[in-house]
DNA sequence: ACGCGATATATCGTGAGACGTACTATATTC
DNA sequence: GAATATAGTACGTCTCACGATATATCGCGT
């Protein structure tokens, strides 16, 4: 996708992880759990991970020590901000569908 | 993204066209002008197009008749029903993020 | 009439990444 | 120690986002 910026485009997965964790520090599978109660899909291992990985590598996660085999993550500052960023955008779009599809004659 | 199903997922540049088609018939260039507007981001040709065809196929748009060289197009009627689904699941989860990221410690 | 930039659409190739399947490993309970 | 739930890994496929490129046409100034 080619950002290299900072405040770049977040896909799908990634945008659900990082609402996951606005929720607090969690680890992959306790994020599938919690993204399907609020949005109703549930990411497969491949789509999860993978997402983990590329959010972790650009800063917007990092992983929280444990003891046992469970890998937390949470939100890092610049996490938040592309987070809050991301959705605000989004929320214009949303607000502007909503107004539109409201006068519309059909 | 093996979709087929009925209601399935929107990519980013579609639900913008959706979008776009919600304020009502447009041709290509004028979307990728009212997208920017907008959302402030502006669509290359290969997006815009490669999407269009994809939302023609799917039966979420369809062309309108036209004289000149443009091709204008509109939301059909299961363009509109998946525009709003897809907002609607969208706004959930814009509106969660809202109260998570405003009760964060940090 | 001519050039030129804006308008308008189309096609192709590449690469990122979404996703499913299958697998491994640990913890808990019986 | 088998069964089940939890947790993460590995991998292959295939869609699609995107830029580059091509082409045609319109409008405007000169």
């Amino acid at each position: 996708m080619g950002d290299g910026r900072d405040g770049a485009k977040l896909g799908d997965p990634a945008l659900l992880i990082l609402a996951s964790l606005a929720g607090g520090a969690r680890h992959g599978y306790a994020m599938v759990e919690d993204i399907e109660r609020f949005s109703g899909s549930r990411l497969g291992p491949g789509t999860l991970y993978g997402a983990i990985v590329r959010l972790e590598e650009r800063g917007l996660i990092e992983a929280v020590e444990s003891a046992d085999r469970r890998r937390p993550y949470r939100l890092t500052a610049r996490g938040s901000e592309a987070l809050a960023d991301e959705v605000e955008a989004l929320d214009r779009v949303v607000q502007l569908v909503k107004v539109r599809l409201a006068g519309s004659p059909n």
